[in-house]
DNA sequence: TGGATTTCATATGTCTTACATTTAATATTT
DNA sequence: AAATATTAAATGTAAGACATATGAAATCCA
């Protein structure tokens, strides 16, 4: 089982990979721990230092965790869903931010991947799912709140919406799309007015929730994106320039 | 604007991050050169190892690519959404198979998700995304399929099926979600008769989405995610030991 | 005997120096 | 002027040394 891999690539990409196919493959498996750096320099005849590059570069990706001291080493990382949403929240991003995608793309995204969980989070959501709802609400309707703090709710907001359905596979993957429009979220200025509407969506939402009708959940989720897509659309038409990016 | 970073960490990561808040921040803009390794290890007060350590790390997130020679250096990666799939494909596999998430969970969410996709990919998929989903059906309807294969090919429509949305962030999130079940899906046999079931699916989500009727192509997943869930059941039952597991 | 202390072995974390290799720009030669 | 050789700058790799953390074994002292 021979490394197959690209010559091209630097040793330490090389051996990471080769180190990252065995725990993905089950080779290497939960809390197993690597040989030492001195006896993988060994066996992969290079020096500690790439070693220890190849290490840092599975490290970053939460695959292993390193311990000091005597019984210490390289162990595989059992990755947490926390571990996994963070990287994911980073990249998404990142990646939104970098590749010009417009506010447009990323809203649609974002509440069709909403609505995939209302019906569900309208079974199963327990009570303190619909707390959690209601309280933001009223943190959304205090009165000289930024901006940014507006957002967060929102965010916190749907975040209970999702997590009511009880997947945690789910609320993983959408972690990553509500928190990474966050920075193109921030780029709004919500007036009282704009906020109004939000929130009085938000109340229809958490009751559809609480009164478990997913189809009004989900026509209350339509509804917030076209509100949220119209309030983009005015907040950057009036922008100086009103160029058309993001 | 110094590092307000545990300092119980290593120096490697503590750099890794301080950097990393640079390029999500924008201080760093894509294509952007760092500062040589030389230069980073004086700014940082380490030695060119640490810093290389650092770099490593960045590196395994795509956030970083390096490039030898004298106009060499790191520079900002543009991270791809070919990159961040796949990084997310290695993330969610290894998730599911470390976590004990069950078959029902992840099925769940897969089908929750692509059921999201649907009405958009009923509205705008071209003529090749219905090309790709009748191809990989006749492949599924190949004799002496091998399992593996027939995932494979499923993995191939339902993508064909994601990306006729053509919002790249949805079929970015949704990658994750249909990729990381392909080791789960690849443990269950498929008998000739529950090969059929599936096609007859497929023919009626295909057609629904090529007569852009989204209601129709949802109904189709749904079915196809009762189907699927049975025939897990099956399989998992007949496992001679029976236990409850995966 | 038994608990506290010391010692020790082992492993990762960091630094230093050196050399190899790649690459683009510059200088030289024909 | 074009082809070639040189050079400088940067990353990639190696080797060795020391620092530090940590568990376990050995030792010491009531």
């Amino acid at each position: 089982m021979k490394s197959n891999r690209v010559p091209s690539a630097d040793l330490s990409a090389q051996i990471a990979a080769n180190i990252r196919d065995a725990i993905v493959s089950g080779a290497l498996i939960v809390d197993e721990r690597l040989p030492s750096e001195a006896e993988l320099s060994l066996k992969f005849e290079v020096s500690r230092a790439t070693v220890r590059e190849a290490l840092k570069r599975l490290a970053a990706q939460s695959l292993i965790r390193t311990q000091r001291g005597a019984t210490g080493g390289a162990f595989v990382n059992r990755i947490s869903f926390e571990a996994a949403q963070a990287q994911q929240i980073t990249t998404s991003t990142l990646l939104l931010s970098m590749n010009d995608v417009s506010f447009e793309t990323a809203c649609e995204a974002r509440y069709a991947l909403e609505r995939a969980c209302a019906p569900l989070s309208s079974d199963r959501r327990k009570s303190n799912h619909i707390n959690v709802m209601r309280d933001e609400i009223n943190v959304q309707r205090e009165v000289g709140l930024s901006d940014e703090a507006f957002c967060a709710s929102d965010v916190a907001f749907h975040r209970a919406l999702v997590d009511g359905a009880g997947n945690p596979v789910l609320s993983y993957q959408l972690a990553g799309a509500v928190e990474a429009m966050q920075p193109l979220m921030n780029m709004i200025t919500f007036t009282a007015r704009s906020r109004d509407a939000i929130i009085a969506l938000h109340v229809t939402i958490a009751d559809a929730i609480e009164a478990q009708d997913g189809a009004a959940a989900s026509a209350g989720l339509t509804a917030l994106e076209a509100e949220t897509q119209a309030l983009a659309r005015r907040v950057f038409a009036q922008r100086s320039g009103n160029s058309a990016q993001v």
